[in-house]
RNA sequence: GGUCCCAUCGUCUAGUGGUUAGGACACCGGCCUUUCACGUCGGUAACAGGGGUUCAAGUCCCCUUGGGAUCACCA
């Protein structure tokens, strides 16, 4: 057996959406595990709808997800006269035939068809009717009228159709463009695809394209009808429901192994296990174990699996990944202040978005901020200025700045004075930070520097004094 | 309406005839603790309903109910 070929074929009429993702990240997965080929193909047969605009947000979001492709973008209007060829042929050798039937008549069909509670399918007119040469047509597939198309879906299982449900379905326009539905076929047959991930959306086409396959005489291809993604009121996931669009979740701080992890495990298992990097899952990965029932998105798991990967992700590209979300916040890292890196390494537990990380960050440079109101009436006491400044003094008296000389100059003053951490932190982190909600005191003071503490430390005895 | 698909905690799921029905998110408590978090320990919570088959059914079959997809000269 050859090598496996996969693809994913979104239409290039809007971004990249957490479902497209999905299905392209099973192909992916399933072409990298079998170390076969995936191929990007762009859909715009509709070339009213397409945009390359679209088609841009789509490989940056197949990018930034960190999946790449091994052949493509292919683009189906580039086709066109391959996919007529094909028409033609099945033209002359009988297994399609020119419809003179007008929209408008089609329409008043289908609307008594309706109306009578018959099925609104195409009734045969044109099928054994003569050529009429000069007259606009469209071109119709002849499909059997008895007989059962069945294939074995990866994730579904044994799928049958009865062919008498089928009609003649339209496989080009008027206007000699070619529909989906046969495009399609001709594109995954000439390019070699032997496995189809793509939404269960699809499993209605299924059968007219297999009875396709089999007419042009090509290999029928594996299917994998993937469900769709819901939202929390189970419609289907849409604007409505929060973000949809793959790069609207890098906007909000979330990162691609995160998005991708969550997008897997929607539909997909591994026992139990729920952390996976796109390495585990080359290896973990299959088809059969995608789930059959549609899912849906939870966007509380997807926050929580971003904050394992900041909680454990390598500070140095952290750091590169927020410096964009601070300069939103008119905090430039390279124009001065606190190591970066070491900067997030304390905000690392605290948050769950690259957002949250900058958030946190800015007090670190910017020193002008305001004192948390609660806060400041309960830890600037009267005792705080003076310990505040004995706390300084025997800073500036250290040899060596690390964790444990700063926490020990804590531990003598408490020695000293008597007293708890109770009732020198606060004053300390609110000096710092102008919050109650921070890092670790030690480690801003380290992360500070002596002469920043000092300076924070003095701005904040003269705003009690005043 | 026709056709097709689906059905285990609120959510994502494990389970392939014999389990105290497991894990994760969320939620609620305890612990840890200088704040906020992290971590950790524990708790609440599910087999849609009804018939079969079987010694035994969440697991197999049928029906019902409930969801969903699709029925274009869109993709």
């Amino acid at each position: 057996m050859s090598e496996v070929r996969l693809r994913f074929a979104p239409s290039p009429t809007g971004y990249l959406h957490v479902g497209g993702a999905r299905t392209a990240l099973f192909n992916w997965l399933l072409a990298r595990k079998q170390h076969g080929k995936f191929i990007l193909r762009i859909e715009d047969t509709d070339v009213a709808r397409s945009t390359q605009e679209s088609v841009d947000a789509i490989l940056q979001g197949m990018t930034w997800l960190g999946l790449d492709w091994d052949e493509g973008p292919f683009y189906q209007s580039d086709n066109f006269p391959l996919y007529k060829e094909y028409a033609q042929k099945l033209l002359d050798s009988g297994k399609a035939y020119k419809c003179y039937c007008t929209a408008e008549e089609l329409e008043a069909k289908r609307e008594s068809a309706l109306k009578e509670g018959r099925k609104p399918k195409y009734d045969g007119t044109c099928r054994n009717a003569p050529d009429r040469p000069g007259q606009p047509f469209v071109i119709r597939f002849k499909a059997p009228e008895e007989g059962t198309t069945t294939w074995n879906d990866l994730i579904k299982g044994p799928i049958s159709f009865e062919n008498q449900e089928l009609d003649d379905l339209i496989i080009q326009r008027t206007d000699g463009t070619p529909t989906y539905n046969f495009v399609v076929v001709i594109d995954d047959a000439t390019m070699g695809i032997t496995t189809v991930i793509r939404g269960d959306d699809h499993v209605n086409n299924t059968p007219r394209q297999i009875l396709l396959y089999e007419a042009l005489g090509f290999p029928v291809p594996v299917f994998a009808h993937v469900p769709m993604i819901l939202g929390a009121d189970k419609t289907r996931l849409s604007k409505r429901h929060g973000a949809t669009s793959v790069m609207a979740y890098r906007d909000m701080g979330f990162l691609p192994e995160a998005m991708v992890n969550y997008l897997v495990r929607l539909g997909w298992s591994f026992g139990d296990e729920e952390i996976f990097s796109l390495e585990d899952l080359i290896q973990k990965f299959s088809v059969e174990n995608v789930g059959r029932s549609a899912g849906v998105f939870n966007p509380d798991k997807l926050l929580w699996l971003n904050a394992h990967y900041i909680k454990t992700g390598d500070p140095v590209r952290l750091a590169e990944l927020v410096t964009p979300f601070l300069k939103e916040r008119g905090v430039d890292p390279s124009q001065g202040g606190p190591e970066l890196v070491a900067v997030v390494k304390t905000l690392l537990e605290r948050a769950k978005t690259m957002l949250e990380l900058a958030d946190g960050a800015v007090f670190y440079y910017k020193g002008d901020f305001e004192y948390d109101e609660k806060g400041a009436a309960k830890a600037f006491h009267a005792e705080a200025p003076a310990l505040l400044r004995l706390v300084v003094e025997k800073l500036a008296g250290l040899s060596s700045w690390t964790m444990e000389s700063i926490e020990a100059v804590f531990a003598e003053v408490m020695a000293e004075k008597g007293i708890k951490l109770g009732q020198l932190g606060p004053a300390v982190r609110l000096a710092l930070s102008g919050t109650t909600a921070s890092p670790g005191i030690y480690e801003m003071i380290l992360v500070l520097g002596l002469e920043e503490t000092r300076k924070r430390v003095e701005r904040a005895i003269a705003f009690m004094e005043k």
